[in-house]
DNA sequence: GCGAAATCTTTACACCGTCAAGATACTAGG
DNA sequence: CCTAGTATCTTGACGGTGTAAAGATTTCGC
């Protein structure tokens, strides 16, 4: 395989050069033919391994959503209690987004379009998506979270922490919050509307 | 003025065009040519009026802020109790974001980067913040919402509904709540964490 | 009323996504 | 082993895009 002309595992490489050209230049410069010369290939080279642009970015967007999942679980393993876990992810999810705004944005740009399928993408949503509601569930089960739909729980947990981050990335929240508060006090604050256990500053 | 050669009102009527192609064709169809196409003028006729692409951008979310504001002015005023007025607000941002949902998305993109300014849009945005806050003032002093800075909890408020709104655009529910429940009835049990007296199902 | 400024058109350029045709390398079947 | 087919990659081309420069047309200040 590996020769000059054969890359070998192109693909894989396209989507880790995506993922550095959007970490080092933003979206806008996520481009197929800067994709293709950082992966050291010609302009249509892309094409034997993807149909289209939008192909390439959602193997973009689910190896976002697989590194999430990582960070996720790390972040959860180290802690024992149930709440402990729940703020431990909701800080990594913040994390994430921080360190990596332009693959966090693009792995919640809606991807996935009614007609389009990508399973891989899908399927890492997925397994995201009950990693948390697990650590919710422990929650509720413990107290800590009001008892009721575990997956409506999830949701909510998950859409005011994504929102939080979402308002943050886009440079929403105001300044003089920023200036008064660290991030993680903030996220801390903005969920503990949800803890039976409130203190509230 | 409103000769053929000279427009007359080309910035509004570029605003416009845009959101209108936004509305018709969505973001990947939001193109400095179509805009100027559509207002019926040449393609680098745009740059007498906006110094790039970015900027023509910026004023369209602008304007989104400006319509978002709208909206939800009119939703609070025809309600008299604090809670019905932060419920009608709820629902009226995610009614907005369901109803343009590519000019909503690009409302909330992250526009403002850190070298450029944009006064219109950071004041828009600070307009919408401002009437959330005296909303959600109104429901603290109404014990309703939990007392705190009030500042925190718009901020808490704000995005947990918009983290709603963004995983639903990014069609990041599980299609299993999304038939179970509808999406006012969704809305109102995430919101509910927030309310002193909690009915959740 | 005239020169300056604002507005719009035309032309041009580099870059983009995508397709088609051809070159090269791997792979399976004889 | 050898050959045919297939997967992979290159080259070249096309229309569309953002943007800059130069010129045309209209408006506006003095």
């Amino acid at each position: 395989m590996n020769n000059s002309y054969h890359h070998g595992d192109l693909k894989n490489a396209l989507i880790r050069a995506g993922i550095e050209i959007l970490s080092k230049d933003g979206v806008q410069a996520l481009t197929l033919r800067q994709v293709a010369k950082k992966a050291g290939v010609s302009h249509a080279a892309p094409y034997a391994h993807f149909a289209d642009k939008q192909a390439l970015i959602a193997a973009i967007a689910a190896e976002g959503y697989r590194q999430l999942y990582e960070k996720l679980a790390a972040a959860q393993e180290s802690r024992v209690d149930a709440l402990a876990r729940l703020m431990a992810v909701a800080q990594a999810y913040a994390q994430f987004a921080i360190d990596e705004p332009d693959h966090f944005k693009i792995t919640f740009s809606g991807v996935v379009e009614a007609e389009k399928d990508y399973p891989d993408y899908v399927e890492q949503s997925k397994r995201c998506f009950a990693l948390v509601m697990v650590v919710v569930t422990d929650c509720q089960s413990g107290g800590i979270l009001e008892p009721g739909d575990p997956e409506l729980a999830t949701v909510s947990v998950w859409a005011s922490i994504h929102g939080f981050v979402q308002l943050m990335l886009a440079n929403q929240i105001p300044g003089a919050l920023l200036a008064q508060y660290s991030m993680p006090e903030l996220l801390s604050f903005h969920l503990n509307p949800f803890l039976r256990t409130n203190t509230q500053p």
